[in-house]
DNA sequence: ATAGCCTTGAAT
DNA sequence: ATTCAAGGCTAT
């Protein structure tokens, strides 16, 4: 059945944004040498689709309806059956989320970034965590964008250098005794709870890690019921996996020394034609080739995870201007991740 | 599904 | 022998 699609099996097979699951096993060091693990064909997890997101912030113009190459937005109907969603019982306005925030002045408004009018928040949507870890933007004339995000994984690596720092990113409300040295990296950057050693690259606590594992072994997909920004601590870490992961990811959480950027579902068809998993683990570094299929088939499944994608000054969209798109985009988010590779 | 605990295998 | 992170196991 697949035999027909061996070419793209095979050219698939060369990419680097599998999820392998190669027999490796621990590793010191949260530098794992690159295990060229190529792609995982599983993908146990069901519900390949995640459509239902909130309505995004009206920063930019609704897409049109977008197809790739004749290939039909088909995107939009597949919204049945996602993984079970925690009910949506206190489905909590995104305004109540963002009060749980003691203290994040103005960061939830910055979640997307507008560069020419290039959406970028499709990528890092709630970057508003990304952004209090340290992430700078600059943009040049060119409309090149450059990143030089500090991944709580550098930070912490600099703190333990220092053997000294912060308690953690999450300011102690008021308490900030100077002496305090034990009060260090105590903390999960992504819940807060206590931290149980390096787990996937960084400090963080046992329960993250479970979750992180759960999540890229079985590829799951998560849908926010809000707005892809609640907010993520030791009590309401279970409300929102979509969050949760989405934090993992801005922090740096790595798999085999390798940073991911999403994990993606992929339409039957695409999955079918390609011999890949209904949900595709995205990792760094981007290969190219991983970038055409990436603009040609499973772009749209970004827009229906992530929103949408403004090409306001791309006019229509055709294969070329995704290309373009992506490998500004998610290249240059790749090679910055290799800095820490 | 979650999270605490355990086993494993590699590195030192 | 010891340390440690990845992954397995399993009671909630
Ligand atoms: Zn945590
Ligand atoms: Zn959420």
């Amino acid at each position: 059945m697949i035999s027909a699609m061996d070419q793209h099996a095979s050219s698939l097979a060369q990419l680097n944004f599998g999820l392998g699951s190669p027999a490796g096993h621990g590793n010191g060091g949260g530098a794992v040498p690159g295990t060229g693990s190529p792609v995982v064909e599983n993908g146990g997890a069901g519900a390949p689709n995640s459509a239902g997101i909130g309505p995004p912030p009206p920063l930019y113009e609704p897409p049109p309806l977008y197809s790739v190459n004749g290939m039909a937005a088909q995107q939009h109907h597949q919204q049945s059956a996602q993984q079970q969603q925690p009910p949506p019982q206190q489905a909590p306005p995104p305004q109540q989320q963002q009060h749980h925030q003691s203290q994040t002045p103005p960061a939830h408004n910055m979640m997307s970034y507008n560069f020419n009018n290039i959406d970028t928040s499709y990528l890092f949507a709630g970057a508003g965590a990304a952004n209090s870890a340290g992430m700078e933007v600059a943009v040049s004339s060119g409309g090149v964008i450059s990143y030089s995000p500090q991944s709580i994984g550098q930070q912490q690596q600099q703190q333990q250098q220092q053997h000294h720092g912060i308690c953690s990113n999450q300011a102690p409300t008021t308490a900030d005794l100077p002496d305090t040295k034990e009060c260090i990296e105590e903390l999960c950057p992504v819940c807060g709870d206590k931290v149980s050693g390096y787990h996937y690259g960084l400090l963080t606590c046992e329960s993250c890690k479970g979750f992180f594992k759960r999540t890229v072994q079985n590829k799951k997909v998560y849908t926010c019921v809000a707005e892809r920004s609640c907010h993520i601590d030791k009590t309401q870490r279970k409300r929102c996996p979509f969050c949760r992961f989405q934090k993992c990811l801005e922090v740096g959480m790595k798999l085999e020394g390798k940073r991911i950027f999403a994990c993606v579902p992929v339409s039957k068809a695409c999955s079918s034609i390609h011999g890949i998993s209904p949900n595709l683990l995205v990792q760094a570094p981007l290969s190219s080739e991983f970038c055409n299929l990436l603009s040609t088939h499973i772009w749209t499944v970004f827009q229906s995870l992530y929103g949408r994608i403004c090409f306001a000054h791309f006019g229509r969209l055709t294969t070329k201007k995704l290309s373009f798109c992506v490998n500004n985009e998610l290249e240059n988010r790749a090679a910055v991740a290799a800095d820490f590779n």
